[in-house]
DNA sequence: CTCGATATTTCATGTTGTCAAGTAATTGGG
DNA sequence: CCCAATTACTTGACAACATGAAATATCGAG
């Protein structure tokens, strides 16, 4: 039974939404720093990972792959990502960043300091915590 | 001097990340269940609170008050939403819940699942000191 | 080779967002 | 009181993002 509308999950329920709300209001600021949108900043972290088929790109993204062409198109025509054929399969257009764009997804990524000023409240000690909580909570294996 | 890219906060942000993205995704699904957008259903959210003057809703979205106009109307042509006159300000609309609306939005809030579920992870004392934990994130002052 | 599936694009359409301009009502200084 | 500046909201033009349907090209199995 999972626990239902007592006081506390709904208090950390709307700690955890003004979370949400800050990081995306930081992470918009930080991409039009660099003149980008939310999504093209995101299209671009992805791809300095790696180089992706476009219809992986909109895995990611949860959206519709007719959606990515749009912004990998406005991500090219300023020759921060360009589209590569993939030679082993002829349908399939892998985006990857361009030096310039590996550039600014690197500024982009130093710029995003909404992560540091919040946690520095924390203690190292604290910080672990939390780490260990998140990953509680999302499911994920701690190491 | 707040932390650097230390490799503790790295993965921290990266967590908090996950949530961010989780918690959107959620939310725009439970809004889609009502036929609603996310902005849609934050409005609705908003106005079930308290009704608000445009003016207001464009300050808790962080947004330009033109575009709260579109959002109302469509709103207000599904019936969802009334704009009031003000009587202390006849400048001013206030915008309010139908009741069909403040039904809607409760039902939203009901669907609004995605935080009990990774919550129920969690034990009572753990999920007292992530509150504490964010709190503390946020600056907030615990009581 | 042919047929069905897959990757991408294009087009139509709708929502969200910005900015600039316009209308209506309020407020405050002279 | 009156006028000028301010405030609240809407409108219109435009761009980005998002979906869904249809077109094109390629792949892969039989």
């Amino acid at each position: 039974m999972t626990p239902r509308a007592d006081s506390l999950t709904v208090e950390v329920v709307d700690l955890i939404g003004t979370v949400v709300a800050r990081y995306y209001e930081e992470y918009e600021h930080a991409a039009a720093e660099h003149s980008l949108t939310g999504a093209q900043a995101r299209v671009l972290r992805l791809l300095s990972l790696e180089p992706l088929p476009m219809r992986k790109i909109a895995q990611c993204l949860k959206c519709e792959p007719s959606n990515v062409t749009g912004i990998v198109d406005r991500l090219e025509s300023r020759g921060l990502v360009e589209r590569r054929p993939d030679p082993a399969d002829r349908r399939v257009k892998l985006a990857a960043p361009t030096d310039d764009g590996a550039r600014t997804a690197e500024a982009l990524r130093t710029s995003l300091d909404f992560a540091r000023e919040p946690l520095g409240r924390l203690t190292v000690a604290e910080r672990t915590l939390l780490k260990e909580l998140l990953q509680r909570m999302l499911g994920v294996a701690p190491e």
